[in-house]
DNA sequence: GGTAAGATCCGCT
DNA sequence: GCGGATCTTACCT
């Protein structure tokens, strides 16, 4: 749940990102988010990644967007202050992190879909066993979700500085190495250009077009 | 109360 | 490159 306000003052540790950053409309902040840095503390360690690639969503405006159908139990950080982390789990097995954005009026997030870990590599690997690859470990949006840690308990804390998350400012890319494209693996609005990426980097996942999932025949033979 | 689809990843061919 | 795994959410009757 999100932390009152005695947090908003952090004085350990690198400066944050100020609140102020993300109470804007996702599409404004999703690429100026590339190249941050975020830390993410847990019982069992720090891990600390450089975002290379995030998606934009946009709230009511946006069919894509779990806020489109308004405020639900499921998505009811996306309707609270800016700033704050919305976890959800999907396809029955995964986890993706999401920074709400947006006046309250027009809530929005942006989905950090990859990342290059630059701390904490041995429990980052520990946790993404799988990996065969140090950029592997946070290529994709689960699998970032996963190096980091993070499942439902973080959903609604406090990404600019809470106990858990701080979003460091980090070295943003130069802006021509700033890419944009159509998001992955979205049904609805996929003409829309609001995937941000780094040109270049190897922890940005490869583009997969959206691909409808059949019923599996089996189950009804 | 039932069902269809989903902001994905992994292993196999 | 393709399909299976796995379960939550939201919409429909």
């Amino acid at each position: 749940m999100p932390t009152d306000s005695s947090a908003e003052h952090q004085e350990d540790g690198p400066a944050a990102l100020p609140r102020a950053f993300f109470d804007r409309p996702s599409t404004e902040v999703a690429p100026e988010l590339l190249g941050r840095r975020l830390r993410c503390t847990l019982p069992e360690g720090t891990v600390e990644l450089r975002l290379t690639e995030v998606e934009a969503y946009q709230g009511p405006d946006d069919p894509a967007s779990h806020a489109f159908r308004g405020p639900t139990a499921r998505n009811a950080v996306m309707f609270g202050p800016p700033g704050h982390a919305y976890v959800y789990f999907t396809y029955g097995m995964h986890f993706c992190l999401n920074v709400v954005c947006g006046p309250a009026l027009h809530p929005g997030g942006v989905l950090l879909r990859a990342g290059e870990v630059t701390g904490g590599a041995e429990l980052a690997r520990a946790r993404r066993a799988t990996s065969r690859r140090d950029h592997d470990l946070a290529q994709g949006p689960a699998r970032l979700a996963q190096a980091l840690g993070v499942d439902r308990t973080q959903n609604g804390e406090d990404v600019v500085g809470g106990p858990v998350f701080r979003l460091l400012p980090g070295t943003p890319p130069p802006a021509a190495l700033i890419r944009s494209g159509p998001r992955t693996g979205v049904s609805t609005a996929a003409d829309t250009p609001w995937r941000f990426w780094i040109e270049g980097e190897a922890s940005v996942s490869p583009y997969r077009a959206h691909t409808p999932r059949r019923r599996s025949l089996g189950k009804t033979a």
